[in-house]
DNA sequence: CAGACTCTGTGAAATTTTTCACAATACGGA
DNA sequence: TCCGTATTGTGAAAAATTTCACAGAGTCTG
């Protein structure tokens, strides 16, 4: 039904996406410095990839280079930022506002890519009301109104593990099909909303064990 | 040389360990409300990955499992701690004290991963000296005489992307291997030096691009 | 204590992802 | 304009990872 954008295309391999991204990254480094184009090989040693794969990427989505000079990079940044969808505003929930959801909304890096932070709630009676970067916090009992006045589509989760699945529940029950999830916690959603891990106790923990295990690589 | 513990034993995937680090979150909270075992099935159901996953994940680093009965919660949870490496503590130095870096002083869990945070630094004159959480910022000039006077063995750079390879380069000088990189950009270290990236932008960027594909998948 | 049942460990198959390698194409200089 | 060179796009091969599926081992019930 709306294979239409990649109809006869393979499918797109998960792994491809977060790498989509980090080429936009470059391309628009290398835009703000004037240079015009750059070539996969190049593309590829900026991001610690290799040139067939940064090509292969590229191939799922279409033709955007030119033979023997390389890919545009004014072009590459405009078709990398449609395929990633910056051009539709998204509106962003954050629930929990301890250290980790104050950082969040501190953090500059929503602004670029077209996501607002419209609300941010917390469980915490105390900290209702207070402004944070100019987003009041609220109760989290109002999330699910929120989300249907405010238009969000994405709720990230800055709360502790136990909590986490409650509110997973809560921003599911109001149609919110995207999160990134800040929790320690496996959490459980039907299938069509989809969920983004990002845990430092796993991050740290791969480290640990690649200094346990320090030479195999 | 130091294959010994894996002898004989097939290549261990990348996309295994942080697997395992999901699999010790969760016999450890089974062994707080006192359950004695659990099955690949039921490991698998709370990680959402399939009981083959779990055992084939295990299988790598030896026979922990009992036919019929499933895993000892306990002896899982001590056999994933060692093949973490959590039985070794190690030094950890955060540079960047800003709104990141502050939230990652604040975070507790380095506590329970045997990661003890052993200093801060900021290239910001104002912010030396300030204490949080009971670590001190110190100046980043400080930062190679701290890594080997402390023993620091893991890196936590969370400072703005511009200054990312400066902070990666000196970290890398000083004999750091491990490197936890919050900054939007990919870091160009030597061979023997383990990066990994946490990157908001990507994980947001790729949630976007399934909200703008929505369906497909 | 025997038989039914459960669940692991693991080769082999299937799938996914990455790399290879090269024909085709466009550019740029003479 | 033509030739040499650079670089793409992409099937096909290789590698990595996941899933299947089942023999074998241990458990539990009556």
């Amino acid at each position: 039904m709306n294979q239409d954008k990649q109809q006869n295309k393979k499918k797109v391999p998960e792994s491809t996406i977060p790498r989509l991204s980090l080429y936009l990254r470059e391309v628009t480094e290398l835009s703000k410095v004037n240079i015009k184009t750059i070539s996969s090989a190049e593309l590829g040693e900026r991001t610690n990839l290799s040139d067939a794969q940064v090509r292969k990427d590229l191939g799922y989505f279409g033709q955007f280079g030119v033979s023997g000079a390389g890919y545009s990079v004014v072009d590459l940044k405009k078709a990398l930022e449609k395929i990633l969808g910056r051009d539709n505003k998204l509106n962003v929930a954050i629930i929990g506002a301890g250290h980790l959801g104050s950082a969040l909304l501190a953090y500059p890096g929503f602004k670029k890519h077209a996501l607002d932070i419209v609300a941010a709630f917390d469980a915490d009676k105390t900290k209702i009301g207070i402004e944070f970067e100019g987003v009041k916090i609220r109760s989290i009992e109002d999330l699910p109104m929120a989300v249907n006045k405010q238009n969000i589509s994405i709720g990230i989760i800055a709360v502790p593990a136990g909590e986490a699945q409650g509110v997973a529940d809560i921003l599911v029950k109001s149609g919110v099909e995207c999160i990134l999830n800040f929790a320690p916690a496996s959490l459980n959603v039907p299938e069509n909303v989809k969920v983004k891990d990002v845990d430092l106790s796993r991050e740290l923990e791969t480290l640990a064990y690649y200094l346990a295990n320090n030479g195999d690589r």
